[in-house]
DNA sequence: CTACTATATGGACCGTTGGTCAAGTTGTCT
DNA sequence: AGACAACTTGACCAACGGTCCATATAGTAG
């Protein structure tokens, strides 16, 4: 399987303008007010060519995302502890929270936007698995969960605590810049959860790659 | 208590056929294949009268989930306990997401479309808190939670515990019938949080109107 | 440079949806 | 009955996501 016909440079360079002019006008605007007509516009495309390129307006929030969380995913996947492998589980999954809530909080309208996209599709609903970014992240907490506390439903328990980024309430909490509430928040429950073992009730949040907003 | 006339006799008739309508469709179909003019049709009325009666899609959507929760919201405000009031903090909570949950999965189909109905609404971005049910939920947990452990975010807390219902992973265990898990996985986060105390770690969810689905 | 082709492009076009409205209908009150 | 406000209605509108295909262009082989 190797690899195919490459991508042609224009094609490439439009790819680009697409996505940072989308980045730019969800910065700018609600989620919900950036249609694909006016990322073209804003790109210097025509709308087709958006199409063409990520196949639906839900799959250019997809590319736009995946972007977004590579370098967390690299990190988590393999990066130095805590959120890279080597820490206990405690200690990664406070981590990986800590990153997570750090990273939405830059984000939010494109995780609004990416959530609205698909739930308009008229497709078929798209199960939030279908997001690869999801997919890891919660395979990533699931697995340390079952390994810190075998006796939960990890699975559950990691759509919980992950599924809280797609929250309204929380997201209007993050776009008012109180991230750390919900960082704060998040800990208390994982910390809880875990058990006696790392059990800092609540505090700091150090070695944490990737500052706050 | 005698009412005004304020509603024609008409329009009450009509107002009861609509929400039915809605209510069967959202049973039989997926919530966001079912439009207004459907609803219309199904109850017998015109588009227009729908529009004229609830405003918008997000308000017939809206009326319904009261009149769906109408009896819960009793249930919390001067039920017996432990739902009512009269039991310690921790068991009301329990309790009230046990019944949650019941409620929700007999209506997944209800909560989902209402949130597709706001995201997709042309006008401001309409919070969760306009939504009174949720704004009642909410109020009633976290004040529940401050009175159980202080030291927490309550609202935020509470935030975390009811969005779970908002969450599409959840949401397709919950029309799997799978609600048994959310129930079990609620109660793991609630009664780690609330420290010891209650520790029933599963079991009845009685006294609570309405059984399962 | 030319010819050729796979790929890319753009914008008119489509179907659907939530929502509006002016004109006609009907309950209700006196 | 008469009057009036509440109600009803479906044609109509704007906007959106998505499709299509005639046209243009990058890349390449000769």
């Amino acid at each position: 399987m190797g690899e195919q016909r490459r991508e042609r440079a224009d094609a490439a360079r439009n790819r680009r303008a697409i996505l940072e002019a989308a980045e730019e006008l969800l910065r700018r605007h609600r989620p919900d007010e950036v249609s694909v007509e006016q990322v073209a516009a804003a790109a210097g495309v025509g709308k087709g060519t958006v199409f063409h390129r990520f196949g639906s307006r839900a799959g250019l929030m997809l590319a736009l995302m995946e972007e977004r969380a590579q370098e967390l995913s690299e990190a988590i996947a393999a990066g130095p502890p805590p959120l890279g492998p080597g820490a206990p589980p405690h200690e990664r999954i406070l981590a990986f929270l800590d990153a997570m809530v750090a990273l939405a909080s830059r984000n939010v309208g494109l995780i609004t936007a990416h959530e609205h996209a698909v739930a308009t599709q008229r497709n078929a609903a798209g199960p939030r698995e279908a997001n690869p970014v999801y997919r890891r992240w919660h395979d990533h907490v699931s697995e340390l969960i079952a390994r810190a506390r075998p006796d939960l439903d990890a699975a559950l328990v990691a759509h919980l605590l992950i599924g809280s980024l797609h929250n309204e309430p929380v997201a209007r909490l993050l776009l008012d810049g109180e991230s750390g509430r919900l960082a704060a928040g998040l800990r208390s429950l994982a910390t809880s959860l875990l058990g006696p073992g790392s059990a800092r009730s609540m505090g700091d949040q150090r070695s944490v790659p990737g500052g706050r907003s």
